[in-house]
RNA sequence: GACUAAGUAGCUCAGUAGGUAGAGCACAUCCCUUUUAAGGAUGGGGUCCUGGGUUCGAAUCCCAGCUUGGUCACCA
């Protein structure tokens, strides 16, 4: 690998810490006792406060003026500033720790723990006067240097490619990066809390499935070896969960990550996180009022308010939610009344809103083109919306008294759904029948139509009870809460096309044909990184580019002669 | 998958009637004992994404590809 010239320099720097005696990764545990944000926290208030302590952290920015210098520390919490003066780290005559070890040896990047006392400067910053420092891990490559003054920022890192594939420099050199995954984090956790509260109980169901169900999409699809058999990733955990609700749990729940092989966007990643809630003898009426509650808690929890900026919009989650009907909402959007229609009335009526339709498309489908087209993206405030198409939805029960209809709900908010609901389809000659008619769509060639559980049935002939089903997409509503445009800003690792690995020939390669070693970086210098490249090169242009580059870098090399150049491409 | 924008130094970015590649930060060597996106001096650093083409000559124009972003499609 080509190294640049500051990597390079790094690699000295290493080994001269070595000459020098000084371990650069060393094995002992560094007591550290206290954090950045406890001294800005408190000494202000109590000046006598972190008079003797012990903290370390990543050099962020140096400043350094010549027997006196200072230093960004950065911990897991915030930043401080350290004083170092010479005559302090070396008390004696032997000034190599400050001049050489400090002054010349660390960069940015480099961990250090320190030990010494809190004061504040002429300038009113507080900062840490180092009595003695120690090197915790010498870093070889330069990280990218932001600036900020006066909330101003300077130089941002900001490329999406290397923010996204290098997530650990972008957490380093970011810190609204860290509090959005803080405040998923925090998020999940104030879910778990108010699901245990209320007695559920968090379960794990297999993620390596022999049939992929509870959902409609394309699967993953690997092989067992001792099994000689086909799994899937998971797509949902739906139908495991409801297998628990027949084994007799009141209520379980999962934060569950699944797996869908299809399009890539904004808001889709091929993995996901998704939380399922099963709840017995409830149903979907009761479970909108969870999905109220337990997410006003959430926004509670992380901004202390219902209210919450998510770009141009403050979305307030406060109860109670508005809440429509299908045919209500798209009553609303577009002043048709579809309840009544047919078919044909569907369709003249999708025309009429240049909703573009296929002839394989239901009654349900159409409406659901109708509803996503003119009035989901319409939805800022949290809204939930009711009484879907039972073609859609093969797993809910139907209407209690609306007939064509399914007792399931959406809760959508910013123009997206954030969760999914229904009462739970109970009857197992019904679910039968469901997936007999998906297992036609599938004929028909819908790939991501649902296959047919045989177990699953067998449990629900055994007798499920009346159940609320619900799962929130926990990528979507962290990127609603933590105000993130787009889905790979709130998963750490999104999914990436692999990064392409310039091959590259070892310098041994090219002097096993005989090229001397002087020359070969000149070769790199031409862009020829691999004996293939080289070969593919006439002799006489090597020949000619490697007389201008000798001038360029003032070589005292002899030049190779024409016949040398042949002999090393192998052309004689 | 379609359309579109971008890809130049470690980072952020300039750079057209095609004519020797620039700045700031970072880095190196100095100066400076409480500074703060520190300052000053000097210096090093670039297959201008890749491959073709047009041209005497391409970072620049044309074509193809790669990667990333955006929009749309797909994703009930």
């Amino acid at each position: 690998m080509q190294l640049s010239e500051q990597e390079l320099i790094r690699r000295e720097t290493l080994t001269e810490l070595k000459k020098l005696g000084i371990e650069p990764y060393p094995a002992e545990e560094y007591e550290v006792n206290v954090k950045t944000s406890d001294i800005h926290q408190h000494f202000p208030e109590d000046k006598t406060l972190y008079q003797d302590i012990s903290i370390a952290g990543r050099i962020m920015g140096r400043r350094i003026m010549g027997a006196a210098a200072f230093i960004e520390l950065q911990d897991s919490v915030g930043r401080i500033q350290l004083y170092f003066k010479r005559d302090d780290i070396c008390p004696g005559e032997d000034k190599t720790m400050y001049n050489t070890v400090f002054k010349r040896f660390l960069d940015i990047g480099d961990i250090i723990g320190v030990k010494g006392f809190v004061f504040i400067t002429q300038m009113g910053e507080i900062t840490i006067h180092v009595r003695e420092y120690r090197l915790l891990c010498k870093s070889l490559r330069p990280l990218p240097i932001v600036k900020e003054k006066d909330d101003k920022t300077y130089d941002a890192f900001t490329d999406p490619e290397m923010r996204y594939r290098q997530r650990y420099v972008d957490l380093i050199v970011n810190p609204q990066v860290r509090d959005i995954f803080i405040k998923r984090t925090r998020m999940v956790n104030s879910m778990r809390e108010y699901l245990n509260v209320r007695g559920y109980l968090e379960v794990e169901t297999p993620i390596l499935q022999p049939l992929y169900g509870g959902a409609a999409a394309r699967p993953f699809k690997t092989h067992h070896n001792t099994l000689d058999m086909t799994l899937y990733l998971r797509i949902a955990n739906e139908l495991y969960l409801k297998r628990l609700i027949v084994g007799g749990f009141d209520g379980v729940y999962e934060f569950s990550k699944d797996f869908r092989n299809e399009g890539m966007s904004r808001f889709h990643n091929p993995e996901f996180t998704q939380v399922e809630l099963y709840v017995a003898y409830k149903d979907y009426e009761w479970m909108m009022n969870l999905v109220e509650e337990m997410v006003e808690k959430v926004a509670m929890d992380i901004h202390g308010t219902t209210k919450v900026q998510v770009g141009d919009n403050i979305i307030d989650f406060q109860r109670p939610w508005k809440r429509f009907t299908m045919f209500e909402a798209i009553e609303h959007f577009t002043g048709i009344d579809i309840s009544e229609m047919d078919e044909v009335a569907l369709r003249n009526t999708a025309k009429s809103v240049h909703i573009e339709l296929d002839e394989t498309m239901g009654k349900g489908k159409i409406i659901d083109e109708i509803f996503g087209a003119k009035c989901e993206a319409l939805l800022i405030q949290p809204t939930f919306i009711t009484d879907y198409p039972v073609e859609m939805s093969p797993l809910a029960k139907k209407h209690r008294s609306k007939e064509g209809l399914v007792e399931r709900f959406e809760a959508i908010c910013n123009g997206k759904e954030i969760c999914n609901s229904f009462s739970e389809l109970n009857d197992p000659i019904d679910q039968r029948e469901r997936f007999m008619s998906q297992l036609e769509l599938g004929k028909r060639g819908d790939e991501e139509s649902m296959v047919l559980d045989e177990d699953f049935l067998r449990a629900l002939e055994y007798g499920m009870p009346p159940t609320a089903g619900l799962g929130i997409g926990i990528d979507r509503l962290a990127m609603v809460m933590t105000n993130s445009p787009s889905i790979q800003e709130v998963l750490f690792f999104p999914q990436m096309r692999p990064e392409k690995k310039a091959i590259i020939s070892k310098d041994e390669e090219f002097v096993e044909l005989g090229i001397p070693v002087v020359w070969v970086p000149i070769l790199r210098q031409m862009g020829i990184n691999t004996i293939e490249e080289l070969q593919k090169k006439s002799a006489g242009q090597i020949f000619n580019q490697l007389g201008g580059l000798r001038k360029k870098n003032k070589l005292d090399t002899p030049m190779p002669s024409q016949d040398d150049v042949k002999h090393w491409l192998g052309q004689e």
